[in-house]
DNA sequence: AGACGCTTGTGAAATAGTTCACAATGCTAG
DNA sequence: CTAGCATTGTGAACTATTTCACAAGCGTCT
């Protein structure tokens, strides 16, 4: 593994990965660095330059094999495995990933519920049954859970990530918009929707491509 | 305004918006660079750095008026308004968002839902009633949508939101695991939490702190 | 009123990330 | 077996972003 790889590059990555797959799924025997960037809204060099940090996966003057290119991605990405992942906070958004057939696809598996809420403690979702959040270690070591996906109220979060995290949880996916703070090896994805809301509401006011001055200030 | 404002200085606005929200809840006079950062998780530097680009909200020696930096703050993201929103795909996610208060209480309203499936066409959401997405454009306009929320599966989003654009909306926050291509002027965020988990899986395989060496490849 | 302490606002330096441009191939055809 | 074409892999140039470091204030205290 090279020493500095940007998250950016990783993001990307992921985006091949998805394209590759399309690609695989319509038969195709070869990608260029120039289709696969035309597909992912970016440049050749870009390709080609976030590739060769892992390695040489290309044949000059021919391209990269599609199927063969999405097996060393998904290695790279550490997809070659399955995760159990413990879903903490039973609401409206919990339910939505638990049932998010990507997930799964993707070899997430969700493996335990929790919620606070006395009124969701025992519903049946799927196979499982929304454990009460006061037994999390107890059901972390249990199912030997690695991951933690948080959609719970944000002023939570950070004391459920604690448990967590003390029970041998490594990663997170946050979606309580709020900053967890964690200890070193401890690896945080936020997912902030209202974020992404209010980058359209500043792309929307502010860079409206002509007319609009820049009187204000 | 000023011409090159990037993107992460936007989502940190965004960052420090939702704290200096909850610094003025619990009564807050003023806030130091340094307090900002530390709450956010980033430098005092990059603080004032991200503001000075807007104008000059502090007071030298004293810091910032924590009402006052919000509400600029807000201003510079455009949230001192409402904004209608319709809402394409009224699956799980969809359902998840209709209910999220973040979004109302940001000013984000969803004034329509719209699905294709026949079983889901004239169900009841709050006041509305979902809509076939056969009538989007009459909706769109009926409404006067100027953001559309896409959770529709990845196969129909480009075809929808070419009708929503052509229908006048401007902005699209993008759930859809896809790649959508619009014309310039038209904004697009993506929400992709499968990248996210993705990410994650990449951190958690070759970030390790120490030990795992760089053998591979 | 003047000096002091604290914190902003901001050029300049440093670091990170992207694009360019081309030599180094691998493949195919003759 | 050699020439020609296409496309990779990659140092070097460029651009963007972050961090540094410090002069410019603002308010307070004596």
């Amino acid at each position: 593994m090279p020493a500095k790889v940007s998250d950016s590059t990783i993001r990307r990555l992921s985006h091949y990965l998805r394209i590759l797959e399309a690609m695989a799924r319509d038969g195709g025997g070869t990608v260029s660095s120039v289709q696969l960037a035309a597909a992912a809204g970016t440049t050749a060099a870009q390709v080609r330059k976030d590739l060769s940090l892992f390695g040489s996966f290309g044949k000059r003057g021919h391209g990269y094999q599609v199927a063969e290119l999405a097996d060393r991605v998904r290695e790279i990405l550490g997809l070659g495995r399955d995760w159990r992942v413990a879903l903490v906070g039973a609401g409206r958004i919990g339910s939505a990933l638990f049932e998010y057939a990507d997930f799964r696809r993707r070899g997430f598996h969700i493996v335990a519920v929790l919620d606070v809420d006395p009124a969701k403690i025992g519903e049946r979702w799927g196979t499982l049954a929304v454990e009460d959040v006061a037994s999390l270690e107890a059901a972390l070591e249990r199912e030997g859970v690695e991951v933690l996906i948080v959609t719970v109220p944000a002023t939570e979060a950070q004391a459920i990530v604690d448990r967590a995290v003390a029970s041998g949880v490594r990663g997170i996916l946050n979606f309580a918009p709020t900053q967890l703070r964690t200890e070193d090896g401890v690896f945080v994805h936020d997912v902030n929707m209202v974020m992404e809301l209010e980058a359209l509401s500043f792309d929307l006011t502010n860079r409206i491509p002509a007319d609009v001055g820049d009187t204000a200030d």
